[in-house]
DNA sequence: GTCTATAAATGGATAGAC
DNA sequence: GTCTATCCATTTATAGAC
């Protein structure tokens, strides 16, 4: 399967495997050119390096989850559209948990990285800010000016982190932790909903709580 | 100034400066030698490697914030008092904010330090919890068993991953950094304030700016 | 493109003199 | 308690043959 690819293609599929499982820190090139049965040599031929590898998954990183967070969304968003949105950010979040697992480091050692992560999170509170916007002008929400702002950070700050916070606590699999993230995001939101529209978090909860039982265990 | 004091002690002080300065992965022993100007051969005398130096350096924290946590609070809590206390909880990660910066590494290379780790995030959340519990007692807040649960979680993901996020963003001096951070918790919070007591979270806001405000920049 | 062999660099650790 | 000198292990990186 992964044999059929490139090497270069399949060092960086490798490489990103063994991140987001081993943590970056504890994987060296010549972890990388074990699990793909390769010398060192040969990778050092395809890549100058650990950190040209960690470039190069790093930008496809960037082009897709900017895709994500620039997608038009449809003028009249409602919560249910929401959580689905939620829900494929989480998932590309998941797919490059490595850099999330120890971003401090990562970006303290890489100048050019930290730059860009930084472009990604404003991106991730402006999107934030416009959904939360167009519900409140949608009368889905109620919530001052002021208060979205605030709002728009502690979101940002839950996705960025929910990766982490739950391995921090307990095993949880890959889906029942993006789920529940979705679920602590959406926890975030649920107190501002407007009158007549509080429904719709209990909707939610039966929805997570469906789809926790609904997991092959 | 820590020249008085023994070496022993001096190791710890400024190794624990420099691990929240530099990140403790970017610290050596004999990084921390030479900004002591003792030999390494005397770094090892007084503990045996770095992780031993970690370990005594977690076990203060340890101490110090279990004893903040476990603070048996007034039975009448109110939401000054949570404000102040939330303070003091945050200068005490902020303290030891290099294990919040590489949580997940630290954790995966230390696994004693993983399970009381562990066990810290656990009193975090009881308390977080209790004190939840008994401001909707005393009619504070209005916020259902379920959603106190949820709360508690987002609460303690803030004040776990505050120090990261704001040092991610941009570089905020440390109280403003904690600060921020006492009033995105309470941010959390307000929109649960009961009829009637909304009017705090005004002014939260009205002392969060005071505070900036002060600051000598 | 890929391998083997080996060098260079770094960080962690110890022995023995003072 | 402290220093110097040295060693060992790990990881990164390169040269040159196939």
């Amino acid at each position: 399967m992964v044999n059929a690819l490139k090497t270069r293609e399949r060092i960086i599929i490798t490489s990103l495997e063994l991140f987001n499982n081993e943590g970056e820190p504890n994987v060296t090139t010549v972890d990388i050119a074990n699990e793909l049965d390769i010398s060192p040599g040969n990778l050092y031929y395809h890549f100058k390096g650990k950190e040209i590898i960690i470039e190069e998954i790093f930008s496809r990183f960037e082009k897709s989850i900017t895709e994500i967070l620039s997608a038009q969304l449809d003028d009249k968003v409602d919560i249910e559209d929401s959580w689905f949105y939620l829900f494929v950010v989480f998932e590309e979040i998941f797919a490059y948990r490595f850099f999330y697992y120890n971003l401090t480091d990562i970006m303290q050692r890489y100048d050019n990285i930290n730059k860009k992560f930084k472009r990604i999170i404003k991106l991730k509170l402006s999107t934030a800010n416009t959904i939360l916007h167009k519900l409140t002008q949608a009368s889905m929400l109620s919530i001052s000016e002021d208060d979205i702002e605030v709002l728009a950070n502690n979101i940002v700050l839950v996705l960025t982190y929910w990766a982490s916070y739950t391995r921090l606590q307990k095993q949880l699999a890959d889906d029942e932790a993006m789920h529940s993230g979705v679920f602590q995001v959406m926890s975030l939101v649920a107190p501002h909903l407007a009158e007549g529209r509080q429904g719709f978090y209990e909707e939610c909860r039966r929805l997570y709580q469906h789809v926790l039982n609904d997991r092959v265990l």
